[in-house]
DNA sequence: TCGATGGGTTTCAAAATTAAACCGAAGGCT
DNA sequence: AGCCTTCGGTTTAATTTTGAAACCCATCGA
């Protein structure tokens, strides 16, 4: 995955496209960081202590991507804040699915000390549910792929 | 992240762990292909165009991990079966939310051929919803984290 | 027995990551 | 004004990781 490119199977896959841009190493960690209110440059770097280098090509390319805008804070010619676009926000569902699956599966009973509640009252958020379009719970071989278009697949 | 190793600060955090384990270029990928059937080294191989040391080095830290188990076909000396464990199949709620993120943002209206649907009955599967405690719908700026010892926070 | 597959490992070049040094602009202090 | 510090990067050089290809070996089929 040198170049950023996937192979052509693959670029046809939502989570391919999906990894294209926010599968590189640090970058979901960023736009965590950018959930708990981070914005600048330097609350990144002295956060996720990642090299400089490194964090300034992901946040070009996050901003290329629209994932980030820069906001030359209009008050001031201080410096850029990145923030969040829409496209940049609704990354909040896989960030809530990799928070939960590491709950459950990368910690020891009780070890984790943070969770993820409610701004409004403060509860912890429901567990996400993988739903058929009728409501029925789907568990991990309920769903399969498959094609849209052309004949109604085998 | 060179030695898969992440700083402290986010260690304690539920998606940096996550990341630790599946964060890997490929590893994704792999595991989507599981949940679509391969099981062999070839396949994945194959499928995914990845070199054969990578994808060996990715196999051997999953099973490490626990998120595939080999399985030395016994009814012959056949080659080894790489097959999701519980840990691994629970995956699929990250994979699920990855590809609606990606159906929704990184395709052209359109262009995405193939969609995820449930096995019963043929429909599409329900866009995951974060959601509170009691039901509510969560946006992107609903929730936030929260430390579960100690003093009820800021 | 011979060639072909499958499932890797080894090797070496290319690319990415890192830490550290450097740089310019802005702000504060005296 | 001068000086120092902070912020937001870029550059450079060393270390790691990745990728492609070659190689290995066990099994399979003819």
């Amino acid at each position: 995955m040198k170049g950023r490119k996937i192979n052509l199977e693959g670029a046809n896959c939502g989570i391919a496209r999906s990894l294209q841009v926010v599968g590189d190493w640090w970058t979901l960690l960023i736009v965590r960081d950018a959930f708990r209110g981070y914005q600048r440059f330097g609350e990144f770097h002295k956060n996720l202590g990642l090299a400089k280098n490194i964090l300034s090509a992901r946040l070009k390319k996050l901003v290329q991507q629209g994932i980030f805008a820069i906001e030359a804070h209009p008050d001031s010619l201080s410096s850029p804040r990145y923030v969040l676009t829409p496209k940049g926000e609704k990354l909040y569902t896989v960030l809530v699915a990799l928070w939960q699956w590491g709950e459950e599966n990368c910690f020891e009973p009780g070890e984790m000390d943070t969770e993820m509640v409610d701004t409004i009252d403060g509860a912890p958020i429901k567990a996400l549910q993988v739903k058929a379009a009728d409501g029925r719970l789907l568990g991990p071989r309920d769903f399969r792929l498959a094609s849209r278009l052309s004949s109604a697949d085998a």
